[in-house]
DNA sequence: CTGAATCCTCCCGGATACTG
DNA sequence: CAGTATCCGGGAGGATTCAG
């Protein structure tokens, strides 16, 4: 195992350096929700709960300047601005997929029903 | 997204899930090493460049723990320890496999031939 | 609405010394 | 040989305030 440094950062293995892109605590919440649809800021805010505003803009800097993440930005009052995946980031969804269904497996294994949480979730933001 | 606490931890989705499991720097390098054979602690400790004792022993600690890692301990003086993956280890190292080869064709896309300063490595070591 | 700029906290992992 | 125990720094991320 080298020692390989690039654009000064160190990293061990090729699985760090994915991480070292697509880790951290935001990246793949945000990922997920631009695999269907465009998305503005606001509306990412708000779906994505407790991310604060400062690691929400960072997330989607970081995305967008690793080229995963298209960003367009309308010249309007008020401003409106929207993030969409590039081809890249199509592809990195494949991957989060695929680590999210073998989440899905590991938590089963626990007897963790994501799924069934994420159902009554949904049912009790309904009610509100 | 729900706030799912097991164990007093907090994840936001399946793929934070597996990251608690298989994140941080360490344990993935050791996982990657037992995917075809058992090793001992000093072993380990030797092939891995940069792990400090300290890390290695709360790595494979964890990974017991989880159920990753078998460990064997033989009573003899000097004692004897052997780690090996479980059926559930080896579950991991497939899809540690999957992320490295998406790992590998990050890097060459910003024109990182990985495998290549591999064998530049290893070659240096052989030159010693 | 979409950020930028600061300050602060927590905890991962490094360094070092000790033990059965 | 295979660990424990302790102390410490740095960086990820939260809270708050300001700006175009």
């Amino acid at each position: 195992m080298p020692d390989v440094i690039i654009n000064k950062e160190v990293f061990y293995n090729p699985v760090d350096f994915v991480l070292k892109k697509l880790g951290g605590t935001w990246k793949i919440p945000v990922l997920w929700r631009l695999r269907k649809k465009t998305w503005r800021y606001t509306e990412l805010q708000k779906d994505i709960a407790h991310i604060s505003q400062k690691m929400l803009t960072q997330t989607l800097k970081e995305l967008e300047a690793d080229g995963f993440v298209l960003k367009k930005v309308y010249a309007e009052v008020p401003p409106r601005t929207e993030y969409s995946l590039t081809e890249k980031g199509t592809k990195a969804v494949e991957v989060i997929t695929y680590l999210r269904n073998y989440g899905l497996e590991l938590m089963k294994e626990e007897g963790i029903d994501y799924e069934a949480m994420m159902q009554e979730e949904a049912k009790k933001k309904k009610d509100k």
